[in-house]
DNA sequence: AGCTGCGCACCTA
DNA sequence: TAGGTGCGCAGCT
């Protein structure tokens, strides 16, 4: 309701920037709603920051300056790369269009992901310092408490309140100090969403779509990382072996896993686009992962069909690596598995599973909202945020690390089979 | 003072 | 060459 309100609102305010001419940042776009409409640019910003999420609403930085773009629009740009993209597009259609069919409402605003993040994934770390972060945090209390008083804020206090980004981002900006070197480095952060955000036939914002030295972020999820902007290269640098020895080493993956890696850093290459969505989920989960906690979740419960045969590492790291081109048997192997077992959830597996993996209060949503695996197989992104009556912080974990990467891998395995 | 329109330069495909 | 983007400036309210 007021949700889809503001949506509009700030997607015609986008809209009417940019056909004036003007930079759809933040302050402009707080700016513009509040005298239309009158509403706060807190929460304008915490509206902003949804329809980010949700990807309606690109968040680039361009020229050195964020930037927000309708995704809508965004995506009409480039079609022909987006074409090449399919080939691993296509494979995850399947699951995509059940995490995307009606979130976007038919904005169709998928940006920022794209495979090509996923490929970059890995390396792009190194430049996404650009972020958010503070943005998503700041956000997020916006979120919490939006009754936080604002007197007197200003609209640049509410950019910067909401979008610490600028002061993030400038470390990459224009100035030249872009994290790595050309364009290629624009790529980065990517993987946030990476797959399976994008239903194939919407060849959207990818990373082209948003030329120049547009970078996308994926302003919601990813905290901590970019906060740091200076640091960040070097966290994230030093995170990228963790991720992968953290990953794979529980299972038979390993070495493809890494080859893969590999193959990604060339591949980030050519995508090398500027694309950046907020890839910072993927460090957190990697930070969650170095501590040992989702990766090796053993199912909770003893009779629950999962049984031991689910660990999240697997999971992703099979994913990467059929995501990316892998072909190892083990991998297969191993998602078959899990996917069809998945099948065989039952509600009971369902929270025993979100418990296990750290989110035992979660758990108990999906446990009273009767989530088995095929509901889960469902769900959609907007279901988990705001149909589980979940907190959002921990709605986005188990969205974007679990649920997704669930229903991603089930599906794949599903066409592969 | 703030909003709007737009010429122009820049950039990518 | 076409099209997107946004700076910077001038005009308007």
């Amino acid at each position: 309701m007021s949700e889809s309100k503001y949506r509009e609102w700030i997607l015609d305010t986008i809209d009417s920037l940019r056909s004036r001419k003007a930079r759809p940042d933040l302050e402009r776009i707080c700016r513009m709603v509040r005298r239309r409409h009158g509403s706060e640019p807190d929460r304008t910003c915490a509206e902003l920051e949804k329809l980010i999420q949700e990807q309606t609403v690109l968040k680039v930085n361009y020229k050195g300056s964020i930037s927000y773009r309708n995704a809508a629009k965004v995506q009409r740009r480039s079609r022909k790369k987006d074409d090449v993209t399919l080939t691993t597009a296509a494979r995850r259609s399947a699951v995509e269009e059940a995490s995307h069919s009606d979130l976007s409402n038919g904005d169709s605003a998928f940006g920022p992901v794209d495979q090509d993040e996923e490929d970059l994934e890995a390396d792009t770390s190194l430049a996404m310092d650009t972020d958010s972060n503070a943005d998503e945090e700041g956000a997020d209390e916006s979120r919490d408490g939006q009754d936080r008083p604002s007197p007197g804020r200003t609209y640049k206090d509410a950019a910067v309140h909401c979008a610490s980004v600028r002061a993030v981002s400038a470390p990459c900006s224009p100035s030249g100090t872009r994290p790595g070197p050309g364009p290629a480095s624009g790529l980065d952060c990517a993987s946030f969403q990476k797959a399976g955000e994008r239903p194939s036939s919407l060849p959207p914002s990818s990373p082209r779509a948003l030329t120049h030295n547009d970078w996308a972020y994926h302003s919601a999820v990813c905290p901590a990382e970019r906060q740091h902007p200076g640091m960040q290269r070097d966290k994230a640098a030093a995170m990228k072996p963790v991720i992968h020895s953290a990953t794979t080493s529980p299972c038979a993956l390993k070495n493809n896993v890494k080859k893969e890696d590999e193959g990604k850093a060339v591949d980030s290459g050519l995508s090398s686009d500027q694309l950046v969505p907020d890839y910072a989920a993927g460090l957190d989960e990697t930070r969650n992962v170095s501590d040992g906690r989702p990766q090796a979740l053993s199912l909770p419960s003893d009779n629950c069909t999962l049984k031991n045969k689910i660990d999240i590492p697997s999971i992703t790291a099979a994913e990467d690596s059929l995501l990316n081109g892998g072909k190892g048997d083990e991998v297969f192997v191993k998602k078959e598995t899990m996917s069809q077992n998945l099948m065989q959830w039952t509600v009971a597996d369902v929270a025993s599973y979100f418990s296990a993996a750290g989110f035992p209060d979660q758990a108990v949503a999906f446990r009273t909202q009767e989530i088995d695996g095929k509901s889960l197989l469902l769900m959609q992104r907007s279901d988990v945020l705001t149909g589980l009556s979940i907190r959002l912080g921990p709605a986005l974990k188990i969205y974007e690390r679990h649920v997704k990467v669930l229903q991603r891998t089930h599906f794949l395995e599903y066409e592969d089979l």
